[in-house]
RNA sequence: GCGGUCGUGGUGAAAUUGGUAUACACGCCAGAUUUAGGUUCUGGUGCCGCGAGGCGUGAGAGUUCGAGUCUCUCCGACCGCACCA
């Protein structure tokens, strides 16, 4: 064996040992345990950044855990390879989005070997691949079929000047990011799926995840947004357009009395028919419409709105109502149009304010007698009690909902509804890089679903691109052809990528399958995943349509299951310090922080951050995410050649716990190299002692205190490691138990008899057993140097010795009201009795409760012991 | 705006079921080895105080024998919001 730790040859010599061994690939084995661990597929990008090696860190440490538990362990990884990304850079780089992307994954799979994730690169899929994107459509041609998919007008963010529709993230304060013309709503044709059929089985699936983070869950059963509300009619008091009435939805018909006005939105038909004859409102409607689609934005932007002059008739009352068009009501959600209580919605009490509309209180505070509520500063959003409300005065707000609902329902007026906030999933995308979708537009209007023989609808690969307009578009020849000798047109849009990430976890049990979209033998083994891995920032969108199309598949008879995910772990972002120095502009010029050398006071804390090379000083910007626009991003591939694999490893997984952010700093991976450097010279030191003593061991030799503290530690630190794997998944916490038990295998440092050395020797195959999932390399070279014949990634998970662990004392506390006093020795599960004697004995108790008189003693077995006195 | 998360030493963090606050690591200080520096090793390191001791988990209140942990109010930072992935 090496004194020195040389980590690129641990490394290389690991890495081809696997490699040759195949060691990561799997089959369908039916007698034995199967798990599936996922990681989130990276889009491929150029270059893995420091998220991407966490997210698989995480996953790989998982999978090698669970496999030395004796699992048939699936590890898979491929490519969400369709994107907008590709368009930007095709035409920067004047390459087609193909050749840039297939380039991408060729560069960041070299990457993704050198940290040496344990991964079945067999089942490797792009979905860009025509093999995987078949089926896809060939699913989406199903959904149709089964009345799952429709067409329908919806809004996109136009840009008048390049005539091409923009994504929300090109749209830069209001304007085209190109282009720089003022964005426009505007409505087209596109298709839907009905995500909103499954929106009960969405939420009540969430019920049946009790191993998913109840953030996730909370957060996608706001997003179903479930509600129990009256959907109601308004009539006009004279029709327009032919149009006499509309239909709001509100869960609080208990302020239905209140209703002072009404509001549509910019696109509903009666404010388009309106706006017709009158340039004033067209003007103000064309205004709206210039504004983003994005509920971020709406939600900001100043409520303004038009009176249209036309009368809404209340329902009950038969009140006339002023319409108005307002801003911030958007034609895609809901009906398009709301009902406005200025005085109990703050958004309609400023409206009002603003505008000088009535505020008319309908509801009082519960528990005040009087009925008045001050509304000058806000509106009282509570429930509580009717007032001015007629025949419902004094119910309470489930009183109000019955009667209220009653009441419209006799006059035909509304009904009882449960809504869902969850809108149907827009699949539609006006972009060439992603997967055609499998329809043929009639001449005559209609279209009808690619049949199957005709799949897959390829993509063309080798485009040009201009910059504005989708090559698929541009191209006549593609678009043009025919079916039972008709002439038909492709439908030149593409789907949304989120239909890709949607199902890729079910191909990679059958990647290379060509007789159907899954081979349901090999999707039955292995779903559902058992543990999924990925950004927090997935939480709702991606997990729902993914949960959704898991629920289509089964619906179809590809899959068994209700849930794709059994266990899910979020993982939080990764930031690094940033600096910058003002320029003459005003600007920020971003160093990286490569570059930076920082001074520190005697305390430690950063004084001053000076540029390496020219010691000119800049200012400290704050720990951020990493990203371009700051330069602080550490690049993993710079950091794995300077350390290795191993220590980029245990930094990461020892820096943070996984689900919090991680902040990089060198001088932390400085600490992770040590710490294997010491691991190294450890073993080194021990196998120059000579005989492991293993003849001691077996003869079971008495042990001396010393050498039974040590054989207790390793045994703790494997319950503890296993336990923060498996249950907690505090991977940071485990990596710190380990170094505890290195810290006492050194300080022990008596290598001179056979028995010490046997019980250094169990507790040092411990660590490399116990780190064996977090730092692969090094613990595949120590494994065989302790004299092992198998590899360490076989070698069965250590089991605690129960007899190790048996303590004869403990510490036990003594507090004085609530405050640590003393301490001191006890025997294991000594009596209430004993302990309270020996607490009050202390001479230091004694000090604190003299002349106070003793009013109670809580004992807590083997841990501590309170004197309540005053 | 709506929904969600998080605030603990100089820093990253630990404290798992309400029971010793700060494990492990970084940084810093001192010493040893080497000595050009770095590496390596040993010891120290929450704050105030000579000390006994007091204070201390974003701020304030509450429940409890006991609160970082539970409850309420406030402040601050971050993530998502349906066409970035």
């Amino acid at each position: 064996m090496d004194e020195q730790y040389h980590p690129s040859q641990v490394e290389t010599r690991a890495q081809q040992a696997w490699e040759k061994a195949r060691s990561f690939e799997v089959i369908e084995e039916p007698g034995k345990e199967k798990f599936y661990c996922l990681a989130m597929f990276p889009y491929p990008s150029g270059h893995l950044h420091m998220g991407h090696v966490r997210n698989y860190t995480i996953t790989d440490v998982i999978a090698r855990y669970q496999r030395m538990l004796g699992k048939n362990v699936l590890h898979p990884m491929g490519w969400d390879a369709f994107g907008l990304p590709a368009e930007n850079a095709a035409i920067q780089n004047k390459t087609a989005p193909a050749r840039w992307t297939y380039s991408n994954i060729e560069y960041m799979k070299g990457q993704l070997k050198s940290l040496g994730f344990g991964i079945d690169w067999s089942r490797e899929l792009a979905t860009c691949n025509s093999d995987y994107y078949k089926w896809e459509q060939w699913f989406f041609t199903r959904l149709y079929e089964k009345g799952l998919v429709y067409k329908r007008m919806a809004l996109v963010n136009w840009d008048p000047v390049d005539q091409t529709v923009l994504a929300n993230e090109q749209v830069i304060e209001g304007r085209g990011w190109r282009s720089g013309a003022v964005v426009e709503r505007k409505e087209i044709p596109q298709w839907f799926i009905k995500i909103t059929d499954y929106a009960e089985q969405l939420l009540e699936g969430l019920d049946q995840l009790p191993q998913w983070p109840e953030q996730v869950k909370i957060m996608q059963r706001n997003w179903i947004g479930k509600s129990r509300g009256v959907e109601m009619t308004f009539d006009l008091s004279a029709p327009v357009a032919g149009i006499g009435s509309f239909d709001v939805y509100t869960t609080r018909p208990d302020t239905l009395m209140g209703v002072t006005y009404l509001s549509l939105a910019a696109e509903h038909p009666i404010s388009l028919a309106l706006a017709a004859d009158n340039p004033q409102l067209a003007k103000f409607v064309k205004a709206c419409k210039q504004q983003s689609i994005a509920e971020a934005d709406m939600a900001k932007v100043e409520k303004r709105g038009m009176d249209t002059g036309l009368k809404a008739v209340h329902p009950l009352s038969g009140r006339e109502l002023p319409v108005w068009v307002a801003n911030y009501v958007l034609m895609d959600y809901g009906s398009g149009a709301v009902m406005a209580v200025p005085a109990h919605d703050q958004r309609d009490w400023e409206f009002a304010n603003t505008y000088d509309l009535p505020i008319e209180q309908v509801i009082a505070p519960a528990s005040q007698v009087q009925d008045d509520c001050d509304l000058s500063h806000a509106a009282f959003v509570e429930k509580g009690r009717l007032v001015n409300s007629g025949e419902f005065d004094g119910l309470d707000f489930d009183g109000a909902f019955t009667a209220i609902a009653k009441a419209l329902k006799k006059r035909g007026k509304g009904r009882v509804t449960t809504n869902f906030k969850l809108r149907d999933w827009g699949v539609s995308r006006q972009r060439y890089w992603g997967t055609p979708i499998p329809m043929f537009n009639l001449p005559e209007g209609g279209e009808i679903p690619v049949p199957l023989e005709k799949l897959p609808v390829l993509l063309p690969e080798d485009v040009k691109m201009d910059g504005v307009h989708s090559p698929l578009k541009q191209d006549l020849n593609w678009r043009k052809t025919q079916i039972d000798g008709r002439e038909v047109e492709h439908e030149t849009d593409t789907f949304d990528t989120f239909m890709e990430s949607s199902w890729y976890f079910a191909r990679f049990t059958c990647p290379n399958f060509n007789d159907a979209m899954l081979d349901t033998e090999a999707a039955n083994y292995w779903l559902p995943v058992d543990q999924y891995v990925g950004g927090i920032e997935h939480a709702i969108l991606h997990l729902l349509y993914a949960r959704f199309f898991y629920k289509l598949m089964r619906d179809e008879g590809l899959v068994k299951s209700n849930e794709p995910f059994k266990r899910l772990l979020c993982q939080g972002m990764v930031l690094a310090e940033s600096f910058y120095r003002e320029t003459p502009e005003g600007g920020k010029e971003w160093f990286n922080p490569a570059q930076v050398d920082v001074q520190r006071d005697e305390k430690g804390k950063i004084v001053k951050a000076v540029l390496r090379q020219s010691r000119e000083s800049l200012t400290v910007g704050g720990v951020t995410k990493m990203s371009k626009s700051k330069n602080n991003g550490v690049d993993p591939q710079t950091t794995v050649e300077r350390y290795g694999a191993d220590t980029v490893r245990l930094f990461t997984m020892f820096a943070a716990p996984p689900d919090q952010t991680l902040e990089w700093h060198d001088a932390g991976v400085e600490g992770a190299s040590r710490f294997l450097r010491r691991l190294w010279k450890t073993v080194h030191s021990h196998l120059q002692a000579g005989d492991a003593g293993e003849r001691a061991m077996k003869e079971q030799v008495q042990l001396d205190q010393r050498q039974k503290d040590l054989r207790r530690k390793t045994h703790e630190t494997i319950a503890k490691v296993s336990d923060d794997y498996g249950r907690r998944q505090t991977f940071n916490t485990a990596v710190a138990a380990v170094m505890e038990l290195l810290n006492d295998i050194n300080k022990l440092a008596d290598r001179s008899n056979a028995s010490t050395r046997a019980v250094e020797r169990e507790a040092l195959e411990a660590v490399v057993l116990l780190l064996a999932p977090v730092v692969p390399h090094i613990c595949h070279n120590l494994w065989q140097v302790l004299g092992h014949q198998e590899d360490v990634i076989d070698a069965p998970w250590p089991n605690v010795d129960e007899e190790a662990l048996v303590r004869s004392s403990t510490t036990i506390v003594v507090q004085v009201n609530g405050k640590v006093r003393g301490k001191f020795d006890a025997e294991v599960n000594a009596d209430k009795e004993t302990l309270e004697k020996q607490a009050l004995s202390q001479d230091n108790v004694q000090r604190f409760i003299d002349g106070k008189t003793v009013h109670k003693v809580i004992v807590v077995p083997d841990k501590l012991v309170n004197i309540v006195a005053r």
